[in-house]
RNA sequence: GCGCCCGUAGCUCAGCUGGAUAGAGCAACGGACUUCUAAUCCGUAGGUCGAACGUUCGAAUCGUUCCGGGCGCGCCA
């Protein structure tokens, strides 16, 4: 059980008599308690009383957990402090458990979905990263997740793309709206002719995200959903959606909060994005997941409403969920660097990887929230190395590593007297299932990054302050905050894909 | 014009289902290595939370209207 849940149950059943629902507790600053709850606030407007009254009653009622919690009262709200033995107890626990979520859906992660018409960039990297460490961070709380690559192997671009290669290949012109650059040309020297070049792309694609450490259940071809008539599939399965018009076959999205009807089939014959994407998405919903999450770019938000107009109508169970990231702006030496996929003046990603490795790659990617644009300095990632948050994470996991070697031996156990820092780092580490279930929850993989520097942050105070090797009473103590500590590093680091060397 | 996202310290950002004195990191300034790794720590300074109204015991957080920035509004892919 987390830590919050824990007290949370400690503390409802001392207070049966309320409403439950308004049994949440917060985390207030760390001088007023490790919780706080502000039911008194709440049922103030209820019961029409001074929130003060209520208060004191409240912490009558809790007083019974004073083995377990101390209860204070300031201006109305109840802070809690979680007493020392009952922390050194939880911690050992939560030492031999794992977190568990309360639900068990069948979860479809999809991201990345680069056109295999072009090498990977920065931000592809960024649906790679925030969509891996999701899929890691919802399997480490038991969620049953799949992540799968779209390739959109069909379709117009990719007949452009083979028909530049052709031109290439026998010294003619680039076709116009073709596609060029140091890329095609290494495409063009260094495929094999047993396969194709759209296949030598994906292969590209497959090796520049592995590189990242970034693995599929799945790389979905487009092309095998054409193996059957897209549009008597649809209709099909959306009798009453589908009509025609102008020449042309339309879906009625309109029905589900789209502001206008789309285009499946054009007047031409030709099928649009939009009817192989509701296909596709039909595969999903045919493969059983209940709840199905596609990363995409901002710029993709208006095709949300219709996609999920497409399900809904299909399944209305099914939970869709759109995670939308802002694009990153590549930089070097403060000078933002320009990008254009048809004349490959491009950085790829292989690029940024090589040149400021995996860890910082995957930390800088994954640490804002998606939905602001990321600037993304390679100098920088390089350049302030000293200072770069995902050394200082490494560094306190050596620190513990060598700590550890000199302690060897030694007792590990618990002893009662603790000072400020001990706790703080304590108390943080016991938050862990915390952060993982509310991270989880609410799809927002940024949150362990911060809580994972805050941890190392804590450690480091600790590390000064509280010397490990002192005597037989306090010794066998921090060990056991070592281990803890460590054990949250290395498993909180595996999620964001980050290595946790033992010596720097 | 319409829709979505964003606006918090010099910079990059947390905090947003309303709660206590608005927090980190970087940069700046001042301290701490004969003592478990100074890739570290401790301290100082830094704010009309874009603006204005409104909702109420209480607003960075909710509502309305502006201002500023990003992205979309195809029978493109």
């Amino acid at each position: 059980m987390s830590f919050r849940h824990a007290i949370e149950t400690t503390i409802s059943t001392h207070l049966s008599d309320l409403d439950q629902s308004l049994i949440e507790l917060s985390i207030p600053r760390y001088e007023h308690g490790d919780f706080a709850l502000n039911i008194a606030f709440k049922l103030s407007k209820i019961q029409k009383k001074n929130p003060m009254l209520i208060a004191d009653e409240v912490v009558q009622q809790l007083t019974q957990t004073s083995d377990v919690l101390h209860i204070s009262q300031l201006s109305g709200f109840i802070n809690i402090k979680v007493d020392d033995n009952y922390l050194i107890k939880y911690m050992s626990e939560f030492m031999l458990s794992s977190p568990k979520w309360d639900k068990d859906p069948s979860i479809l992660l999809e991201y990345v979905s680069a056109n295999p018409t072009g090498p990977l960039h920065i931000g592809h990297g960024r649906w790679a990263v925030i969509g891996d460490v999701l899929y890691r961070l919802l399997q480490a709380v038991g969620g049953n997740v799949k992540n799968e690559f779209y390739v959109n192997d069909a379709g117009n671009q990719v007949k452009t793309f083979e028909a530049s290669i052709h031109a290439i290949k026998n010294g003619q012109s680039i076709p116009e709206n073709g596609y060029g650059g140091p890329f095609i040309d290494t495409v063009v020297a260094e495929k094999p002719d047993d396969v194709t070049s759209i296949d030598y792309v994906i292969e590209c694609h497959r090796q520049s995200l592995e590189t990242l450490d970034c693995k599929f259940d799945r790389w979905f071809k487009e092309s095998t959903l054409h193996q059957s008539d897209i549009i008597q599939i649809i209709q099909d399965e959306y009798p009453d959606l589908i009509y025609k018009k102008d020449g042309a076959v339309w879906f009625k999205t309109t029905d589900y909060n789209d502001d206008k009807d789309r285009v499946l089939q054009k007047d031409n014959g030709d099928l649009t994005y939009f009817a192989c994407d509701i296909v596709y998405h039909l595969n999903k919903i045919n493969r059983k997941y209940d709840h199905i999450i596609n990363i995409w770019g901002a710029d993709h938000h208006g095709y949300i409403e219709r996609i999920r107009a497409a399900i809904l109508a299909k399944k209305e169970s099914v939970t869709f969920s759109v995670i939308l990231g802002q694009l990153v702006n590549l930089f070097k030496d403060g000078e933002p660097i320009k990008m254009s996929k048809r004349t490959g003046n491009l950085i790829e990603l292989d690029d940024v990887i090589h040149e400021i490795g995996v860890d910082a790659t995957r930390y800088f990617l994954v640490e804002k929230r998606p939905d602001l644009p990321l600037d993304f300095d390679m100098t920088k990632a390089t350049m302030t190395s000293m200072d770069n948050p995902v050394y200082y994470i490494q560094y306190a996991h050596a620190r513990i590593c060598s700590l550890q070697k000199k302690c060897e031996g030694l007792p590990e156990g618990a002893h009662t007297a603790i000072n400020d820092a001990d706790r703080k780092l304590m108390v943080h580490v016991c938050r862990y299932y915390d952060v993982l279930l509310d991270a989880s929850n609410s799809l927002e993989p940024y949150k362990l990054p911060q809580y994972l520097h805050e941890l190392a942050s804590l450690f480091h105070s600790f590390y000064q302050k509280c010397p490990v090797i002192v005597d037989d009473a306090i010794t066998p103590h921090r060990i056991a905050i070592l281990s803890a500590v460590q054990k949250v590093i290395q498993h909180c680091s595996g999620i964001l894909g980050i290595s946790t060397p033992e010596k720097m």
